[in-house]
DNA sequence: GCTAATTACTTGTTATTTGCAAGTAGTAAT
DNA sequence: ATTACTACTTGCAAATAACAAGTAATTAGC
């Protein structure tokens, strides 16, 4: 994206310009949370997102350095997509959401656990995220 | 919304459902930083909002309980917007996209103080956009 | 009280994006 | 060589967003 067709220079349209819609941050946290890593993982969250969506928003993250695509070397017909450090600098936005639903969705899916780890540790959650991508 | 339309019962999808689109942050931006307040506020923003889609966000917004609408008490043609607890509750979620932004964008809008603030007091800037907008 | 100016929207139309269904292409296994 | 697997692409209809214009409620000035 040029620079020049940016809606501004602040920096939450600047987040927003690059995961602010209702599928990036899905792939970002199937690749983050759930140890998914392919196209087909991808498709088979709950959500359903559509396949060309998919495939869109992929190229969209990889372009803008937020993940990564390689072949499986196991599986030569398989396509793997990991984080960048600049996706995994997105646990705290994650993180911090999954705070916030936690307390306002009556429903919320997220296991106490988790979230007491969040309020006593954050950065230890956030190291673990780090540790278990750098394999 | 009725719970059986909900995409899943992830947190991450709950928040993006309420608050994942393009605009939505940006209006709360204005109001949680910007001390803005008031329809035509909104639209003076340099990303320049759309008046449809502003109503159609201010009526989403509001109805899931993140903002209140009133009127303004000295000159009953404007219409007031503040944020409820849980959409002070977003400051973590904003206060990380912004962190985030200020470690990838090489451009920019945040002050170093700010960004210093963040490092060494997060819960600080916090307690002060709180008690700013108990007011 | 009448007129003009503010402020907050609504409405109608066009452009863009999404969602759905189907099809294609490269790699691997047999 | 054939079939299956995996990752996409393509075409079309539906939904959403963007743009331009208009309406309605309130206030301020005369």
């Amino acid at each position: 994206m040029p620079s020049n067709s940016r809606r501004s220079f602040c920096p939450v349209a600047f987040a927003l310009d690059k995961f602010g819609d209702k599928w990036s941050l899905l792939i970002i946290r199937d690749l983050m949370f759930r140890g998914k890593e392919s196209y087909g993982e991808f498709l088979e969250s709950t959500e359903e997102i559509a396949t060309n969506i998919l495939a869109d928003r992929l190229k969209r993250l990889e372009s803008e350095g937020i993940l990564t695509k390689s072949r499986d070397p196991n599986n030569g017909r398989r396509v793997i997509y990991h984080l960048t450090d600049k996706g995994l600098d997105l646990a705290p936005v994650l993180l911090s959401m999954i705070q916030w639903s936690a307390k306002h969705d009556p429903d919320t899916a997220t296991p106490k656990e988790l979230l007491q780890q969040l309020d006593d540790d954050l950065e230890g959650v956030i190291a673990e995220i780090r540790s278990k991508a750098k394999v």
